[in-house]
DNA sequence: TTTATTAAATGGAACGTTCCAATAAATCAA
DNA sequence: TTGATTTATTGGAACGTTCCATTTAATAAA
């Protein structure tokens, strides 16, 4: 039950028959105590049932030590790991990240931030939530609070994005499907009213012009972000005269929807038409087909922008520069060569 | 750039041409205060951009609107959706929710919990962490902060828990494998030192039991809670003189990883060997084939935790009902009959 | 008009820390 | 011994709010 009024430093300095100064001392790990004194201290906290108050400190203190994540879907598995990859970066460096989860929904994302401004955080990540608009941060910037976008960028924004290469990723995963001697190829899933959207269908577009896809042959469907996106798209496009035999995928997600339906039509992923996944979440290798995917590293990007904030923290700056990771594709089981081509043999692809 | 001292209440009373106070008034939208100065106040609160400063407040106020959730595995989608069931309700509740991962570690949770404590949260949702022990949270019952546990609860703790009805779960499971016939049974995954574990196995048991299968015949073996445990399990099952014909998983992740190294030996799951799962992840319907699994509504789970979370802030007591919530089982497509069976028909399963 | 009542605004103390300047005690140099 | 220096400890002010008790202004009742 007990319970008392909470405990505070004074009922510390009491207890231990020394000054609440002495107490404060001691919590900081100061070395001007002596040693002796410090354990005494220390026995007391223990007793009293001592439970820090921060809030009271941060008053004082320049800055706290906690910093917000902000992100747009927490039920993806691939924010969920960028959140793991930062949790690493921080705890090491023995600040505590607070998670906040938006659902994509702008409004619910403008009361997260200003309960975890109120709170007083040093930094904010953020993957912002679809349809955000420019303003939302402004007063974000003029608070002076360190801010940094993952996995998402916002139009004419001067906040640091620590991002994928999705350009280079979507122009790879198209130079392999083109290689596998694919010539109709489509892109799905996705909206324009995201920036990754343009990025990763710029580098498709790019990659059908480089290596001679008529740009007729380059079916492009939009269509939600998920599994149901992906089986509509497909549908879609099987529907038409000439239909693709090969498409790559906004993300692995749509990729997976796009391989349900494949199958519920009788037809075999891989053989009968080759997909290509974006993100390569856990869940892809172990599909069936195994799904070939551009592989972001979510959770080195999370480290990374840890990292970027860490320095601007301690800098005190508000700018850092942007971050473009790495990508590479992941050749696995989900697409083979084009079945109807022959004039020229597939070329032989890094499968293994 | 901007960003001079911190504006306070006292720059915006300034500003006004108010007393501190009347600020204060206008902050927490008292009524006492003229209408026409409130509009003054909050257009020079827009003007200094000001922010809400919640740890001064605190010092002052009984307690803060926000809650932490401490969970076990964020990447889990299962954890995921509990967490948004929780979401839903906390905010219209006007109450922030401030996620936290354990990843499973003891230790890093002794920290998230302190942290949380110290930035003087008004309660706590948590999924213990595996190996928490018993004593992990004395601190906070003396603190006398509420507690709820959801999905796992701790031996001899008096702190409330919200769970699904894994006994019961466990038991539609089995029975509905026995029903289709088969007769040698196998539990899949988990180990003896989480509750829910024996939970799981307990329903498993109870249905051998009052079915009528020999208890040779129910063969347990434990093993990681992910896909790679689930692999390993069945491989040792099939290792076996009379290898099982069916087999409860102690969740879905073990569950698809039993799918995979059945697909790996050329065995078709479903008609070769039936699996059920548990937990019902949103994965488990669009694999193929699909899962059969023990659903338990996670979000309504999160959603009931929060629930009585706010009951226990409210009525300013550590102490509440535990609440099981109902399961039900949701028959797919992997598990058919026991082919070997034919002494009796196999019983018609409730398959749609 | 005077007085009582209500409405609106205000000053001051308190909340639990940190940090600076000051003191007290111990050690050293002369 | 005395003063200077170092080592430990301490009181007080400050941080940005809330809330109570007051004051002031406006209105109603007499």
């Amino acid at each position: 039950m007990a319970s008392r009024a909470k405990a505070t430093i004074f009922d510390i300095a009491r207890e231990a028959g020394v000054s609440k100064s002495t107490v404060s001392l001691v919590l900081q790990g100061s070395g001007l105590i002596r040693p002796e004194t410090a354990v005494k201290v220390r026995k007391a906290i223990e007793d009293v049932g001592y439970v820090y108050n921060r809030g009271a400190a941060n008053l004082r203190k320049a800055h706290s030590n906690v910093i917000g994540m902000v992100i747009n879907d927490l039920t993806n598995p691939f924010f969920a790991e960028l959140a793991v990859g930062m949790e690493r970066v921080f705890q090491s460096a023995g600040i505590v990240p607070f998670i906040a989860n938006t659902a994509e929904n702008p409004v619910r994302q403008e009361e997260v931030l200003k309960s975890l401004m109120e709170q007083g955080v040093a930094g904010l990540i953020v993957s912002p939530a679809r349809g955000t608009t420019p303003g939302a941060f402004r007063r974000l910037e003029m608070a002076g609070v360190p801010v940094v976008f993952a996995m998402r960028r916002l139009p004419e924004s001067r906040i640091p994005v620590i991002t994928p290469d999705n350009h280079r990723g979507a122009y790879l995963a198209t130079a392999h499907l083109v290689g596998k001697g694919h010539r109709r190829l489509a892109f799905f899933g996705g909206s324009s009213d995201l920036i990754v959207y343009h990025e990763r269908l710029g580098g498709f577009r790019e990659a059908c012009e480089t290596l001679g896809i008529d740009p007729r042959d380059a079916l492009i469907i939009e269509g939600e972000t998920n599994r149901k996106g992906g089986m509509a798209c497909l549908e879609t496009s099987l529907a038409m005269a000439e239909p693709p035999t090969a498409a790559l995928c906004f993300n692995d997600a749509v990729a997976f929807g796009v391989m349900l339906a494949l199958r519920k039509r009788g037809l075999e992923p891989g053989a009968d038409f080759a997909v290509v996944g974006f993100d390569d979440v856990v869940e892809a290798e172990h599909y069936m087909p195994a799904l070939t995917s551009v592989a972001v590293d979510s959770a080195g990007l999370g480290e990374r922008a840890a990292h970027v904030m860490i320095k601007m923290i301690q800098s005190r700056t508000t700018r850092a520069e942007d971050h473009i990771g790495a990508v590479n594709l992941v050749v696995r089981e989900s697409c083979g060569p084009d079945r109807r081509t022959r004039n020229r043999p597939a070329a032989t692809g890094a499968a293994r």
